[in-house]
DNA sequence: GGATTTAAGGATATTTATATCTTTTATATA
DNA sequence: TATATAAAAGATATAAATATCCTTAAATCC
């Protein structure tokens, strides 16, 4: 469903929210991508994206490396949007570039309902919710 | 959310239902990829694909081409298993190998009633009602 | 100022998905 | 039986996603 580099942006995103609430220390590319697996040149390229998109902050040099702005609520559907673009959660299932409920393809009403419960959901579930489940032992970055 | 190859298998499948309930002559590859828009040649591949998952039958030579049981009720779930593979209805969002209730990714809890939803839908929807709501008009192969 | 560390940026490699083209096999009909 | 037609199968081409590597720029520490 999601491209495998929206699937580490989440983890990313949401393993900084986990770490930033134990200890305001940047956090650099090393510890993340140990702590949600993935491989770090190509993770080192994910946090460029999500920092262009600020999403994420970034600091140079000895003792730099990423950061949340607590200010601001960031949802599921931010950090899709973000790497995937709005097609994944906004276009057509079956690729119609204007696929409306007049001239709707053949899924439109059949699945209309369903997909918008799922953009609502990523659209309300933010990563501070998630990294406070993670403090609970209640979910987890890798196997 | 679908591959290229799923969307046009979908078409596929829901064109043919809709033509044969017209009438029973067997459907070419042309008229096909005409009718839902798709590249001739790759359809051709993904029409090999459906007949070899049984979802399709095929004749060979001239009067040949493709044809639906129509004993066989096929749901879009079939089409999606059948061209995607399982993983995308049933696989991790974060692409855990085993994402269950316990050691569970960091959205599987948040997008379970959801994702449950959609796949509900999808195992419930099938080619023919799809083609009835073509035929009213309700639905289209192609923008 | 020079050395070290860390993110940014650019170039390249690898894999997978998408797409096309050619040859082979099966079937019908003249 | 020869010819035409249509799907199956195999080979190849192209584009996109995934992944790595190397160089550059910014910040800290000595």
């Amino acid at each position: 469903m999601f491209s495998k580099s929206c699937e580490y942006a989440i983890k990313v995103m949401a393993f900084i929210a986990f770490r930033q609430a134990k200890s305001k220390e940047l956090i650099g590319l090393d510890p993340i991508s140990e702590a949600i697996d993935s491989p770090k040149a190509f993770t080192a390229k994910i946090l460029q994206q999500l920092t262009k998109a600020e999403l994420l902050k970034s600091v140079r040099g000895r003792t730099g490396g990423f950061y949340l702005d607590q200010n601001r609520e960031i949802v599921i559907a931010d950090i899709v949007r973000a790497i995937d673009g709005s097609k994944i959660l906004d276009g057509c299932l079956l690729g119609f570039g204007e696929c409306q409920d007049e001239n709707p393809c053949v899924l439109h009403h059949q699945i209309k309902k369903e997909r918008s419960s799922l953009k609502n959901r990523l659209n309300s579930t933010d990563i501070y919710t998630i990294a406070k489940r993670v403090s609970r032992k209640k979910a987890y970055f890798k196997e």
